[in-house]
RNA sequence: GCGGGUAUGGUGGAAUUGGUAGACACGCUAGAUUUAGGUUCUAGUGGCGCGAGCUGUGGGGGUUCAAGUCCCUCUACCCGCACCA
């Protein structure tokens, strides 16, 4: 018997794979399964997430592909992103050799967890081959009005002299100047997502292979509402102000009206009211992204201006104010201080009336001289409303309004388009033109991709691309006159919303073969972080709407399946000082732990999300290279549902490390039981058989619902049952070789080096692939049993347990079951009022 | 504040439509063989009790012959979004 030399035997089926192209997707596609991970950011190495995510792809490939599925499972890299910039100015080196680093060394980690990739449809999005295609769906956008340019706000640091992404804005500071963050507006390029907004919506409701958690996430990201679009008359000006309320019922309490600080007509008083304008000055410097809003109370200033109401004769004051969303609805509220928390705060601080106009069924108004009133009631102190409830109210208002001109019934959407500009290098170029004659201009197709230079300098702060000496120069294509190049780049997001129908025709010459993408697409399963579940997930079903009318291909919903993976935690360790300390500086002492360096005792925290910054994290190389990667695999996924947070452990680890160990001792000593008869078994021996099959049938439903975890310990109980065999029982050692032969096929997914290099044993070496072998399939006739044992219950306790055969009658199984000692001592000779006997389940006596 | 989720032994977690709670593993305890590389094997392991037994799925209440599972209510924690009118 030899020891488990995984190091030999893993890296020896990773060249076998990789020479015989097992994992090559053929096209042929009678029977698909497109199952794709969230392709990675090519950081550096990879992590435990990373692993995480990659092996619950790899079993579900695995097993479809030994199912007969011509598998697609991909792989690329999202090449474009901050990190490469940051990285060069720290380095002094380019960008693009950091990011092809570093996709080398993931590449080969990828390589040695035995993850099976079709590598020949490997890609980056940072290569021009890839990038121009989305220049081209950027024009057609452009063409089809659904790109647009308008001014918005950026993060600016005034030191750098640079844009600042959110997450180098550090309490409103920049990350690395310190500077205070300016607000800045820039011209910038937009994608109409709201054209959409009713198509994504809707959309949600076919997906019923998602998580109802994203998909309500992506719902409220949406954020329909229903109400209406009420114009108030303004006396001084004339002017008009809009205000979208879903609560036109309330309209007869309102009593102020509050605007935006950049609302127009905020503007407009401000030139002439210095209250107002140093108001404005004040709340916009604050920004708007900050918590400390939340503790700020509510300020406003009145502008002088009246409004009129729409449906009385009153007049109401317009006040500017700081908690009035400027980008949403018009910028501009109507405040109903009696029925809204926010304008009660307002309307107490600024000393307005608050209008009840909501009371109880028999009319009595409820009382807000403490606080709003928020509950649903009837309309009271409301003219033609009165009497009516909130929904009768809504359409009353609603259709006067209409009547009269002053409003209309309106749908919003709190989706906003899409900012896709970046002021930055490392990005995928936008293909426009400026001329000062002929103004915007697209990059003619033949001229794509318009691509980034390599000759590119970080001394000087700002967007590298502004700075070339050259780059920006060119000709414009329709008057030949002297013009610029756009400098800025796409939002990475960009690239990510249709790598994966580039990986349908990864080499085509056009962004992907519409019969191919027909073929595979959409994608079977997805798996990724929840992370990404409202921005990548929205944005990428939003591409495939927009490309089909542009006319790229039918596809709506890119993503059938979907499964959003928890985060893998780790406990954290603190040592005297207070200080995170990292587990592999630690060792066990007694009951606790010390320290390495100092043998100082470890203080053990919670477990959290594996994080630098707390120094949890564990390495998956040193994993691979200590354990090896099936133990890896096998451990990530065998203590917790895929969807819940995992916590890793050492201990844990060495548990599946252990159980390896064990498979291979078992199996291996299987291997010269050469002829076995399984027909006529019986005995010890035919209830093992039945075990092998009844945990096939298990564990193939459990793979399909993506309880890896329960499949696992399915594994280990068949593990179990099969070392309980006496070898030395012809029938037995018979049913044992044939059990060891299921167990690795129903173990490849998970531990496919260890399954391989068995099955070549067991089946010698000019067998396939244990892959292409095929997914064991469960002879029903040994699913079923002929005896169950029952659980006979008196008064609601389990007090005994009987065997009957399985098509016993209800009489027989009562008759068996009143006979039983147990169950006659506590009945206490007491006659059953009632005995309920459930088929296969229990038996219950009721005294 | 809104939306979503979770709560089961010392730990991670199992448990079709309500039907034997704690599968499988980690850890721990005892024993055996002794491991030549991080052993392997056997037995035990929710709590209380010597025992028959009692009790037990975050707290309280309810429906039912029967509740981890269904209903009401409360609490704690986690995640996402947030002055969205």
């Amino acid at each position: 018997m030899s020891l488990y030399n995984f190091k030999k035997v893993e890296s020896k089926w990773q060249d076998i794979w990789h020479k015989n192209h097992v994992f090559k997707a053929t096209n042929k596609a009678d029977k698909k399964a497109f199952i794709l991970e969230m392709f990675p950011y090519p950081s550096g190495r990879l992590h435990m997430g990373h692993v995480r995510n990659y092996a619950l792809g790899d079993v579900l490939a695995r097993f479809r592909m030994a199912q007969g599925y011509d598998v697609l499972h991909p792989i690329g890299w999202d090449a474009f992103g901050l990190p490469a910039e940051n990285a060069a100015i720290e380095n002094k080196s380019h960008p693009g050799k950091w990011t092809y680093k570093n996709i080398e060394v993931m590449k080969k980690q990828m390589q040695s967890l035995g993850l099976g990739y079709d590598w020949s449809r490997e890609f980056a999005t940072c290569d021009p081959s890839y990038y121009k295609h989305e220049q081209k769906m950027f024009l057609d956008f452009y063409k089809n009005g659904m790109a647009y340019k308008k001014k918005s706000q950026v993060n600016w640091d005034p030191v750098e002299n640079t844009v600042l992404a959110n997450e180098q804005v550090v309490d409103g500071k920049g990350w690395r100047s310190g500077a205070i963050v300016q607000k800045k507006e820039l011209s910038q390029w937009f994608l109409k997502i709201t054209d959409f907004a009713e198509e994504l919506l809707q959309g949600i409701e076919k997906l019923d292979k998602w998580p109802d958690k994203v998909r309500a996430m992506q719902r409220n990201w949406i954020g329909k509402s229903y109400g209406a679009s009420i114009h108030f008359h303004v006396k001084e000006t004339g002017d008009s102000v809009g205000v979208y309320t879903t609560r036109p019922d309330t309209l007869f309490g309102a009593s102020f009206i509050v605007l935006a600080t950049d609302h127009p007509i905020s503007k407009q008083v401000s030139e002439k009211n210095s209250d107002v304008a140093a108001f404005i000055k004040k709340w916009q410097a604050m920004g708007t992204s900050q918590k400390a809003l939340d503790t700020v109370e509510k300020a406003g200033v009145d502008t002088g201006l009246k409004a009129k109401s729409p449906i009385e004769d009153r007049d109401i004051p317009i006040y500017v104010a700081n908690y009035v969303v400027s980008d949403y609805g018009t910028g501009a509220v109507f405040g109903c201080p009696a029925h809204d928390e926010r304008d009660y705060e307002f309307a107490k601080n600024h000393d307005l009336p608050i209008i009840c106009v909501k009371g109880d069924k028999e009319g009595n108004a409820f009382d807000v001289s403490e606080k709003p009133a928020m509950e649903e009631g009837i309309s009271v102190n409301s003219g033609f409303v009165n009497g009516l409830d909130k929904a009768a109210s809504i359409e009353s208002v609603i259709k006067e309004l209409e009547k009269s001109g002053k409003g209309s019934r309106q749908t919003n959407y709190r989706l906003r388009d899409w900012g896709v500009s970046r002021q930055r290098y490392w990005g995928c170029p936008i293909p426009i033109i400026y001329c000062d004659d002929c103004g915007v201009v697209p990059v003619p197709e033949n001229q794509l991709p318009v691509q980034l230079p390599d000759d590119v300098s970080f001394d000087t702060p700002g967007n590298p691309l502004e700075n070339h000496p050259t780059w920006k120069e060119t000709t414009c294509p329709k008057c030949k006159a002297k013009a610029k190049r756009e400098t800025d780049t796409f939002d990475t997001f960009f690239e990510s919303s249709w790598y994966f129908l580039r990986f349908a025709s990864p080499h085509s010459d056009q962004a992907f073969d519409r019969d191919l993408v027909e073929k595979w697409l959409p994608v079977d399963q997805y798996i990724g972080g929840v992370e990404h579940a409202i921005l990548h997930l929205l944005y990428a079903r939003f591409f495939c709407y927009a490309l089909k009318k542009c006319g790229y291909m039918d596809l709506e919903e890119p993503f059938k399946g979907m499964m959003t993976q928890g985060m893998v935690c780790h406990e954290t360790y603190k040592n005297e000082l207070g200080k995170w300390v990292s587990p592999d500086q630690i060792r066990k002492e007694g009951s606790g732990y010390v320290e390495n360096s100092t043998g100082a005792p470890i203080k053990v925290g919670s477990s959290e999300k594996m994080s630098k910054s707390k120094k949890n994290v564990v390495d998956p190389q040193f994993i691979i290279d200590e354990y090896g990667a099936d133990a890896a695999r096998l451990f990530i996924l065998s203590d917790s549902p895929p969807e819940r947070d995992f916590e890793w452990s050492e201990a844990g680890l060495q548990g599946a490390w252990r159980y390896i160990k064990r498979v291979w001792k078992m199996v291996e000593s299987a291997k010269d039981i050469k002829s076995f008869k399984l027909d006529s078994v019986q005995g010890t021996a035919l209830a093992a058989l039945k075990i092998i099959h009844k945990t096939i049938d298990s564990i193939t439903k459990d793979l399909e619902l993506f309880h890896y975890n329960k499949a696992i310990a399915r594994l280990r109980e068949l593990t179990n049952s099969l070392a309980d065999l006496d070898l030395k029982n012809t029938e037995e050692s018979g049913v044992y070789r044939f059990g060891c032969g299921a167990l690795i096929k129903l173990l490849a997914p998970f531990t496919p080096h260890l399954s391989e290099e068995l099955w070549q044993i067991l089946e010698g070496s000019e067998k396939e692939t244990i892959i292409k072998a095929g997914w064991p399939i469960a002879n029903q006739d040994y699913l079923s049993e002929n005896t169950m044992t029952l659980a006979v219950q008196v008064n609601g306790k389990v007090r005994s347990k009987i065997t009957v055969a399985e098509d016993a009658s209800k009489e027989d199984i009562e008759t068996l079951a009143l006979a039983d000692d147990q169950v006659e001592k506590h009945m206490q000779g007491q006659k059953p009022k009632k005995i309920i006997v459930v088929p296969k389940r229990i038996v219950s006596i009721v005294i």
